[in-house]
DNA sequence: GCTATTATGGACTAATTGGTACATAACACT
DNA sequence: AGTGTTATGTACCAATTAGTCCATAATAGC
């Protein structure tokens, strides 16, 4: 009984997130969004209601394509650690280099200027630390973790070492610069055999 | 045989860092800078002759203020980067938490929206590095260090976990938690006795 | 084809942005 | 006191911001 929608709200988002990755939230404007989806100011507020709601959109999308791509662990162990990391720094990233991670962007440029989107990012990234823990418990249960390490405190290192890295990414060191530095870090932890 | 100027520049500098470090370089605007400083537009335009050019100021500041605060170090090998590491993440931080790192938050908020001044803040934060490097080989040196480690990779990933620790600061962790990942990081590398 | 209904795009707005121009204020030197 | 020189604040500007409004386009059911 009404026209139809014509907007594909899936790849608007994708396209959004692409956007807000790359630029940072405030630095995508209105334009910008309207220009990359193809959409008109009347459809993209009927859709998302406004810029900060369509974010907060972006930043669920984001985590959730984070937490499913990392989540089926098939490997066991250090090695599920080391796919882990890798995964998280380099599949994620489609194509282009420089682009972190949307949720450690977002909590350092939004930290008290926008507070809700702030505590939205930081709460979905806090989740790593716990997603950390599963695998480091997993290696110690097997026996490649050095027995003397407290899986909790490692899990924190390990969250910690992986911002460092989305950092580094920014910054536009090499995959392979990436990958020495997990290389070393799980040497240091794991069991010497 | 003039008006003589009446701002201090020193200190209108020093607000300025403040500002931006806490509010990032894009959500500060001319307002927000000309209130903290207390300077009319003229005197603002006069003195620094730009808001990015007086950003270029500050960026220099910053690293020159850190690399002084950490530079003489009076202690030696591991107990030297720790206490640099301490430095670095406590010390510089005047009072109020959740400020993180001025060049690690502008790193990840320029990149790709305001190049050069991105890659300013990327040269002087790469510095860390090197700084870094010289630490651990005294730390080596000394027989505090592993043996089996190379230094280089060594001052890699810690710059990385460095990097990471700021992140997690402005993520609102206290300073006994980052305390404590510096405790287990150095743990990891030290020689056991 | 008509109509009820909804999606759409563009005109519009008020606020804010960084920056300029310039009249004037405040001095130092004679 | 007068004058040359520089600092200062304010009025102004064009561009951009997120967001609103509404006439119109496009459809489904009849």
């Amino acid at each position: 009984m009404a026209r139809p929608v014509e907007i594909d709200r899936d790849d608007a988002l994708r396209k959004a997130l692409e956007l807000f990755w790359r630029k940072g939230y405030r630095a995508t404007s209105l334009n910008d969004l309207l220009h990359a989806t193809g959409m008109g100011k009347g459809s993209f507020y009927a859709a998302f209601g406004s810029k900060q709601a369509l974010f907060e959109c972006v930043l669920e999308r984001y985590h959730a394509a984070s937490a499913s791509a990392t989540g089926h662990h098939t490997r066991k162990g250090l090695t599920a650690l080391r796919n882990f990391l890798d995964v998280t720094m380099i599949k994620l990233a489609p194509a282009q280099r420089r682009r972190g991670c949307l949720l450690v962007n977002s909590v350092l440029e939004l930290e008290g200027v926008e507070p809700q989107l702030h505590k939205i990012a930081n709460r979905y990234l806090q989740d790593l630390e716990s997603r950390c823990l599963r695998y480091l418990c997993d290696a110690q249960a097997s026996g490649e973790l050095k027995q003397a390490l407290d899986p909790d405190d490692l899990a924190a290192l390990t969250a910690t070492l992986l911002q460092g890295l989305r950092v580094d990414s920014r910054m536009g060191r090499s995959q392979n610069q990436l990958r020495q530095r997990v290389d070393l870090f799980i040497s240091l932890i794991a069991q010497p055999t």
